[in-house]
DNA sequence: CACGCCAATCTAGCGTTGCTAGATTGGCGT
DNA sequence: ACGCCAATCTAGCAACGCTAGATTGGCGTG
């Protein structure tokens, strides 16, 4: 009675990702006020009460999907990036490619820190995809000389500055012709 | 024809003050999602038309109120703070008063940064409420020896790391036992 | 002192939201 | 060919932000 009905369970995983796809594109166009069960059972061809078979805790459940989609491309990015390279140069790629990331897909970045998973990024029990993207800058930071006294709280310090650097450019906070300057200074204060 | 009328000013200010206290009250105890326009004129013993007679952009423009005010408290409070000290010592605490601020006034922090002003910090336009707080960060990095190169970069990305770790430690994402460490850890960074 | 006007305030309601109970459909096993 | 059960839809609830139009109340004027 383990693994069965293949035929249904990928109409229905199809399906599903079809909402969480359609909830993504949508709030990247028009952002998350126009994305309504009203709107998402629409472009889906359903009607609401499907969503909830889906999602039983409802929108707030299809915004967390969205998120750890994020996570995992978030994370795919920072590894793939980072990968050859050591040093400034490696912390460089890594702020860059967070930062591009955060710009690209503004809604799928809001999306993830709307705080809809309670979960620590260092923490045992942690979902994968989040622990994945802090590994990324845990590694990056190691392959400096010296590396951190302590590895993890400089990671923990290095994402929230990258994560303030991005919420507060998306928010019109700061200066826009010194973006690249921000990184550099970033960059310096973290291996100086 | 210029300045009159005090009587009736006054009283229309007041209850303006009281509806911008209640909505920073009943956002702190219960969150942004429980102020309803409802409730807020409720509160204030009034019906809801009262509120756009005040705010006639309705509950964002009332929102934005309370940020005004919050960002007027974080830039006294970083300034009394700080005006004492100077290096490490300053900076040290101006991160902690920051952090500590976002920490005691949850509500009242979102509401800063919910995008409600578009301008920038270092900007010549920008209100004088937020350019307060970022000269008080200017001014910390000043005490520094040597101080930074660019000080205008330099305050904000300091601000962007500091905004970062007030979210994500709201949000959950840190271990909540390090909080201390990643103070140690941010300060040593912009001083080594 | 009575009147009438105007501003301040309220009542009532519109359209939209997230969500759900109950009716309806459709396909599969007997 | 029938009946059942799951999948899906229709229709509606309560709460939201916001506003048009009725109602009140206090002041200046005759």
């Amino acid at each position: 009675m383990a693994a069965s009905a293949t035929p249904k369970d990928r109409r229905l995983a199809d399906r599903e990702a079809r909402i969480v796809d359609s909830a993504r594109a949508l709030a990247e166009a028009e952002g998350w006020d126009a994305v309504t069960t009203r709107r998402l059972a629409d472009s889906i061809e359903y009607s609401q009460p499907v969503l909830y078979g889906h999602f039983p805790d409802g929108k707030s459940q299809i915004v967390t999907a969205v998120a750890l989609v994020g996570f995992r491309e978030l994370a795919a990015a920072l590894a793939t990036d980072t990968q050859h390279r050591r040093g400034a140069d490696r912390l460089r790629a890594l702020v860059t490619t967070y930062l591009a990331f955060a710009d690209r897909h503004p809604a799928t970045y809001e999306a993830m820190f709307r705080l809809p998973i309670g979960a620590p990024f260092a923490a045992d029990n942690t979902p994968p995809e989040l622990s994945a993207g802090f590994i990324a800058i845990v590694d990056a930071l190691n392959t400096l000389d010296p590396p951190p006294d302590d590895l993890g709280t400089a990671a923990e310090v290095l994402w929230g500055a990258m994560h303030g650097l991005a919420t507060l450019t998306r928010a019109g906070r700061f200066r826009p012709e010194q973006h690249d300057r921000r990184i550099d200074e970033l960059v310096r204060t973290f291996t100086r």
